[in-house]
DNA sequence: CAAAAGCGTAACGTGTCGGTTACGCTTCCT
DNA sequence: AGGAAGCGTAACCGACACGTTACGCTTTTG
C-alpha cells in the first residue's frame, strides 16, 4: 500500500493516471504533455508500473501504457475504514439508497459539481 | 492533496491515524506504541498536523491529538473519479458529498462541546 | 523552589526522490 | 544496410524524508 499511496502523492503521476483513464497512451504521447524531460516521465511511469497502477505492453518500438485501477481498492478500503468508525456501514448503505431515490425524484438532469475545498 | 497523500504513504503515520480513530491520545501515548524514538514520532505528528489530518490541543504539559478526517474527502473523491467509469461519476460524486457532509456535521457538533473528552 | 515529566526543536547522517544530460538497445523506414 | 524514431537506463546532483542524540521550554510535583 505504501507504494500505491506514494505513487499518488506526486502530481505528475496523478496527471498521468488521469490521462490514462480516458485512453491508453504510448510513453512518448505521455511525455509530450509534460514540460519535464522524457526520462523523468519514464521514471514516473516506472514508479506507477511497480505500484501496479499501469500495465505496459510492447508494440513495435513503442510502448503502450494502460491504467490498472485494481491496486487502488486497498487504499480506498483503508480510507473507508478510517473514516467510518465501526457501525457506520449499514447507515451508509441506507443513505446511499436514499440519495439515489431522492435524486431520481428531483429529476436533476444538470450535473452540479460542488466538490470545491480549501487546500489543507 | 499532495500533502494528504504523502502523509498516508508512510506506515507509521497510517498507524497513528488508526490509533486516533478509536480515541484521542497524547503525544507520549502515541510514541510509546512505537519502537522509534519519540522525536521521530513527534515529527510524524507534525506532518499529519500540516496535512490537516490531526488537530492538537494543549492540555497542561501534555498535548492531545485528535483525528480529523475531512482532508481525506478530496483524496477519496479523486480516487472515485479515477476508478469509476465515466457514467457513474457525477452520481457517485453527489453521493459522496452528501455522505461526507452528514458526517462532517456530526464531527463539528462533537467538537463544539468544550467538555473534557470526545468520547471514543 | 528545585527536580522531574512531557513535548517540541535543532543539528546531524544517510537514503531516496525528482530533475537533468549522455548513452545504448530495438524497431521502423528508405 | 544504415539512419532515424522511440524508450529505457546510467550517472550525476540538489532537495527532502526519516532516523538518531542533545537540548530547551513549559508545567506539574514533592
Amino acid at each position: 500500500m505504501d507504494e500505491v499511496a506514494g505513487a499518488i502523492a506526486d502530481p505528475v503521476r496523478r496527471e498521468i493516471l488521469l490521462m490514462l483513464r480516458d485512453e491508453p497512451l504510448t510513453a512518448g504521447q505521455i511525455a509530450d504533455r509534460f514540460v519535464i524531460s522524457r526520462p523523468a516521465v519514464s521514471r514516473h511511469l516506472r514508479v506507477l508500473r511497480e505500484a501496479g497502477l499501469v500495465r505496459d505492453t510492447a508494440d513495435g518500438r513503442r510502448r503502450v501504457y494502460t491504467l490498472v485501477t485494481a491496486p487502488l481498492d486497498e487504499l480506498t478500503g483503508w480510507l473507508g475504514r478510517l473514516t467510518r468508525p465501526a457501525g457506520w456501514q449499514h447507515r451508509l448503505d441506507a443513505l446511499e439508497t436514499e440519495v439515489y431515490r431522492t435524486r431520481r425524484e428531483r429529476h436533476t438532469a444538470a450535473a452540479q459539481h460542488p466538490s470545491q475545498k480549501e487546500t489543507a
